[in-house]
DNA sequence: TGCAATTCAATTGCGCGCAATATAATTAGA
DNA sequence: TCTAATTATATTGCGCGCAATTGAATTGCA
């Protein structure tokens, strides 16, 4: 378990390493914020904006992937950054079912805008660049385990 | 910031240290719902019981701040797992602003009906103890650093 | 004592995150 | 070819997470 106490002992909030993922994670998000504001962004938004800059043009499918989000998740998001002029949504002639998307002159600019928050980010974090990079791996294998375990026992469960 | 690169290079999502703890932390949420499933509880909720079975009979705000939320997340959550029949909400006689969040016989007997998942979600981070507690660790300094930061800049604008 | 400032909890509004469902387009197979 | 299954996206409903506001109780200070 998470719990690095013995078998048989309370579970402690602190001693839960899903804790300080859940806390850590909120953390960034929280400091994100005042970072974004000025671009009209939420974190969420800005981790689709990032993920457009580095490939333009993606189906609601691929960006999904690439974020682990659902369209139940991403649909009203990518409506939102439609609406404030970033993106355009455009079914494709080849398979009507998709949709691609695709970043507008302003959806562009903005990556000049947002460059500065990187290295804001990076020192709020208190860490030095192999220190980020080594724990990213780590959360990165974390996750990976997670999502496999989960899929093994929903194989076993049918 | 969290791109480990050059300056000036494409910010990748997967290079990002703020993505890999997005992702790890919505992946430990979705491990935990189907054990959670059976108990009645969402992921939260169980971690604010995990709270109360560790420290009965806390205000809202005590609750808060060990969970690192407020009163607009809590209050509603609490309200779930009252009708659920899991705690009461008593108004402290002392001071009759406070909710003191006490535990329903319940709610103390789903404890044991939990123990079983903790061992469970360890074996699903295909992490060892050491591993586990070590990660746990840097990621409460990250989450400090990260409080600490934004209370600064926070300080600076007034 | 009396009144302003503070504190605690609840409420409102909005944006995720996700399961479940709906709809339309495409593919596969009899 | 005609239909059943599959695929891509959108919608609905619900529970967080948080800012902003409200209302009530308490504290502090003149």
């Amino acid at each position: 378990m998470e719990n690095s106490g013995t078998t048989g002992e309370q579970i402690r909030l602190q001693q839960m390493l899903c804790f300080a993922l859940y806390g850590a994670a909120h953390a960034f998000s929280r400091a994100y914020k005042p970072r974004l504001e000025p671009l009209g962004l939420t974190y969420p938004q800005y981790l689709v904006m990032v993920s457009l800059w580095e490939k333009d043009g993606q189906p609601v499918k691929a960006l999904g992937a690439a974020l682990g989000l659902d369209s139940g998740t991403l649909s009203p998001l990518l409506k939102r950054l439609e609406q404030a002029g970033l993106l355009a949504r455009t079914r494709a002639k080849a398979d009507e079912r998709q949709v691609h998307i695709t970043l507008t002159e302003k959806g562009r600019q903005l990556q000049s805008e947002a460059a500065g928050i990187t290295p804001l980010m990076l020192s709020a974090t208190g860490c030095g660049l192999e220190e980020v990079a080594d724990l990213r791996d780590r959360l990165q294998d974390l996750k990976d385990n997670l999502v496999r375990a989960g899929d093994a026992s929903a194989a076993e469960h049918g």
